[in-house]
DNA sequence: GTCTATAACTGGATAGAC
DNA sequence: GTCTATCCAGTTATAGAC
């Protein structure tokens, strides 16, 4: 029954959002009386706070499990890419696991994710440990990596995540159905590609990082960067 | 007066989203009656479109002009790092004005984008030219790129850049004030390196692409990744 | 634990005076 | 163009029967 309800808020909290979401519409969906779900939960935010709460735990275990266990195996040859692979691979394989309720708390994940009044504080409270326990991995591939770049990249990595599990609709309709955005094999086939090169282009010390043909980068003392070539 | 009504309900919807805000606040900060809200925008989501149009034009004039201009200057030359900060430098110079209508516009188009429902109808009303565009030039930088793997990349960008102007404070927490959100200066610094080294590593064809040392990637026929040596 | 009834309030929207 | 007054639909939340 707490499972129900649990559902439907879900569902609809991740469509609509907090305040896009009347208490009775989530009760009408799980087919129970109104009054149950303050029974149960208290307030809405009660409500909303139960829903949050219900996968972050089990998306902490699994994430936190993957790169334990990466950095384990891997020992002193830990790779960026095996550390991303470890912190994004668990997810993906829960929201290709076609479940509808996963879908529905990435969905929701996007939007707090991107909410100024509460989403960090939010997000900073559920998810920080796992965050830092993959910069913890990141930086044994990168020992000499500038904690700030460290930070900035994975910020990148989190909004390029959270936007390819939204569910909008938008890449749909941006390549005129060339791409689906629920297509999570095309997101296992680029996104850690693409973090791991990002990562790497940002976070390796100028004198160990590679010069590579064709829109090289160096970083000035200050930070900012210059082009190498024609610009 | 339209301009006030508006000012003050660009904050209010950057802050609280569409459903968080009343017509009573936003009448209240703009210190203009409630009722003339309704006799300059017709209704809630007219004023949502006023809004969200009104900086929506002038975003899309810089930006496409930027792109071209520098696609007239580069010719031949073309840089995928080029044709990126062509497209995000106008937006992060905007940001970096200290102007707090634009910031609040940011963090709107943040949520909108991240929104279900309805947000990837709008982004790509209003925005879809302006990233056609940048995916045209790109492609003169990589000719033989699978459009696929340009409209990924471009999504990955896309949520980056979200997130990153979304004003939510979790950079700061998460990082224990090593880094400020608002800071584009240093936004200005990394991204258009790591999205750069993102889109290289994903659309360029396995062909031309130089494989690096270290976690190399190979893409299989059916678009999987192999990680290539200690895994 | 569950449902009915309703309290208490806030929301968007409008009619009509000026 | 602007403001007052108000309508009324929809909201969260609770009291109390069973």
């Amino acid at each position: 029954m707490r499972a129900r309800i649990l559902d439907a808020a879900e569902a609809q909290f991740a469509k609509h959002g907090f305040d896009g979401v009347a208490m009775r519409d989530v009760a009408g969906r799980a087919r129970v009386d109104a009054a149950l779900l303050h029974y149960y939960f208290g307030t809405k935010k009660g409500l909303f706070d139960a829903v949050f709460a219900r996968r972050a735990a089990v998306l902490n275990r699994v994430r936190i499990d993957a790169l334990d266990e990466y950095a384990r195996r891997a020992g002193h040859n830990v790779t960026v890419e095996g550390a991303l692979k470890a912190f994004t691979d668990p997810l993906l394989e829960l929201a290709a696991l076609g479940d509808k309720g996963w879908k529905n708390y990435f969905a929701l994940l996007a939007q707090v994710n991107n909410t100024p009044a509460w989403g960090g504080r939010t997000m900073t409270r559920y998810f920080d440990p796992v965050i830092q326990r993959l910069v913890e991995v990141v930086r044994v591939a990168l020992p000499d990596a500038d904690p700030q770049d460290l930070y900035w990249s994975y910020h990148f990595l989190s909004g390029a995540l959270t936007l390819v599990l939204s569910q909008t609709g938008r890449l749909e309709r941006l390549s005129r159905g060339l791409c689906r955005s629920g297509d999570i094999e095309a997101v296992y086939a680029r996104l850690t590609p693409f973090m791991t090169a990002g990562f790497l282009a940002v976070c390796q010390p100028a004198g160990a990082r590679k010069v590579r043909a064709g829109g090289a980068v160096r970083r000035r003392s200050d930070g900012r960067m210059l082009q190498a070539g024609r610009g």
